[in-house]
DNA sequence: CAACCAAGAATTTTCGAAAGAATGGCACTC
DNA sequence: GAGTGCCATTCTTTCGAAAATTCTTGGTTG
């Protein structure tokens, strides 16, 4: 399956395409540093619960204040980030009550989201969700052939195919807000889920994600009421190894 | 219009409270743009669709580009305004489809919030639910004695009275996002609603709206598992009027 | 007459400096 | 010796101008 067929666009001009993009090429500083901040936030390169000095920042991006400001304000209003008022800014810690709240309102939203797909979705959704899945067991089985292997490129894939998976189950459901939520949501569990992706947590129920994610695809494609059951469970047991994770080596 | 004197701003002395409070004093510029957007776009001041020239805004607020580009960021992602990447922004359009995303969304999240609350809801709660519906009862009876009136300060102590009624159903609901949301999405809402409060819509059913509040607060204090239908069946009363009055005045 | 291009105007975005507040330390009083 | 007020330092916040980009207009061509 190939993403949309790139209609061919005038190769002399990138720059007319000019609507802020979310994954291409930032429009404005602004955007940029929203996006690396975001990124560095949630692969923990800037630590929770770590003070975000201003000037550390722009010599760190080779940013001005403007564009800085400006990013941090937005990822505040996604809880990536705390700011006190004359008092600067500051990474968003990470606590158990945190992981509980996101993963149990992710539930609620994305749960709703998919009985509403369901309800109406036609062949293209299915068809995105398999392509999905699909996709995404092709990159789980590259990285267990070389196992052990911990290829950043290769990582940040499987969290892309992940990421695409579980959209492409909830993308009929016809509410703007929601796919912003869960999207959002999204983000928000990717700090948490990002480090036990890394190393294997000892002591948890050995997990097999591939076979959670064909159950919640079947249960969808069935239009079975199961299908949100399986996912609340599905984002339930990740909560779980995430909070035996954390109790394991509380962060510094 | 004066231009702005140049007045030493107040430090706020208290320290207790640091925090970016939410009605009180606004501790920086940014702040203060970002309140006063708000209320000009949910009053209508700011017309819905027409762009928002910074140097418009700079003029009409005295202030400076970087607090009003904050301030607007912030409105961005609480879907009052939109923005694209070089052309600046502009306030959010009304529609149909919005008002139904945006009471269906609220419908999901205040009443999964009501049943938390419900479940695990003190003397306290009780107290606070009881306290603003009275409250807000004596606030509709002076206004109802003057009737007429279209002071705008009654309209902003109803709304207040409102919000407060309706926050504290669902205050013990245990999760930090839920109420977030809630708090935005009734931002959201007031947009829609504040026109149909002025003008009584002709048309539409008669409606004892505290009627519905009693009959809310009744079935949750009595911990029925109505109260979450009560409060939908209220929303989606409210959705309907506004439908109704968008049909009739469709606005410019 | 429609499409196209270029120059000018309007607007957004970015910068670096200056002003305003918080923090921490130090002397001073009680 | 503890509390208190003041000062220097550090940091955030704000400003206004400069740079970058889009939009508009008028003229030109096919």
């Amino acid at each position: 399956m190939a993403l949309p067929p790139k209609t061919a666009r005038k190769a002399v001009d990138a720059k007319d395409m000019a609507g802020g993009d979310a994954a291409g090429e930032p429009a404005t500083l602004g955007e940029a540093a929203y996006q690396r901040l975001r990124a560095d936030i949630v692969a923990g390169v800037l630590e929770a619960g770590k003070p975000l000095r201003l000037e550390a920042l722009r010599q760190r991006y080779g940013l001005s204040f403007s564009p800085l400001r400006e990013a941090l304000m937005r990822l505040q209003s996604e809880r990536l980030v705390l700011s006190t008022a004359l008092r600067g800014f500051s990474v968003a810690p990470l606590s158990r009550e945190e992981i509980r709240d996101a993963t149990e309102t992710r539930i609620l939203i994305e749960c709703e989201a998919l009985r509403r797909s369901m309800r109406v979705g036609d062949d293209d959704w299915e068809a995105g969700i398999v392509a999905a899945f699909h996709a995404l067991g092709r990159q789980v089985e590259r990285m267990a052939r070389n196992s052990g292997t911990a290829d950043p490129a290769d990582v940040a894939a499987l969290e892309e195919r992940h990421r695409q998976f579980h959209h492409a189950l909830i993308a009929h459901c016809g509410s703007p807000r929601l796919l912003d939520m869960a999207d959002q949501l999204y983000i928000e569990t990717q700090r948490y889920r990002l480090p036990s992706l890394v190393g294997q947590v000892a002591g948890t129920p050995p997990r097999d994600v591939t076979a959670e994610h064909q159950q919640i695809m079947d249960a969808a494609l069935r239009r079975s009421d199961d299908a949100a059951g399986h996912l609340a469970e599905h984002y339930r047991r990740t909560a779980a190894a995430i909070e035996a994770a954390m109790a394991g080596s509380p962060p510094a």
